[in-house]
DNA sequence: GCCAACGTTGGC
DNA sequence: GCCAACGTTGGC
């Protein structure tokens, strides 16, 4: 099993959101790297810390799952949607994305203060200076310290069982 | 709203 | 294939 982190302006669509909607595909990423890994490395079953971006306050806001991987993203061939994508063809998909399930919301979002004040987790991907990507893996030994510290509900668990994985 | 960082585009 | 110009991201 992969970890990854996902960001999502929530004024745009939110851990609320994937709550109601139980399921989302992760359409509009336009960013080859991020493409890639949701093309090539996602497998169903991979975990995601649910990122809101340019929110008050920024961070992890909840947990997913990946639940379908290799999906032509539709909205590249829509001229109506802003992720229309005149290159691409029906015959010639360029994007594409995974589905995902909502796991659950955090009470509180972990801030990126929070995340930087553990020493362990100062090299994620997310608090590294320019970084932009919206699609990035998450080591094993910074997902399981984020879990531990964060999301298990008993906070002495050191598996995922309460997730039911 | 600013702006640093970084990806993409396109002329050459 | 270089690289300047441009657009976007996203924290602040």
């Amino acid at each position: 099993m992969n970890f990854w982190l996902m960001k999502s302006e929530p004024e745009v669509y939110s851990i609320d959101n994937l709550f109601k909607d139980k399921f989302t595909l992760w359409e509009g990423v336009r960013n080859y790297q991020a493409r890639n890994f949701m093309m090539n490395s996602m497998a169903v079953g991979d975990l995601v810390l649910f990122y809101h971006s340019n929110a008050n306050p920024s961070g992890i806001a909840g947990l997913a799952k990946v639940s379908r991987t290799k999906l032509i993203d539709q909205t590249q061939f829509n001229s109506k949607s802003e992720y229309f994508d005149p290159k691409a063809g029906v015959d010639h998909p360029r994007w594409f994305c995974v589905e995902v399930e909502y796991l659950l919301k955090l009470k509180s979002v972990i801030t990126l203060d929070d995340l930087r004040a553990h020493t362990s987790l100062l090299k994620m991907g997310v608090l590294q200076k320019g970084q932009r990507l919206s699609v990035m893996p998450v080591a094993l030994n910074e997902f399981e310290y984020i879990y531990k510290n964060w999301i298990s509900p008993t906070k002495s668990r050191d598996n995922f069982d309460s997730l039911n994985i």
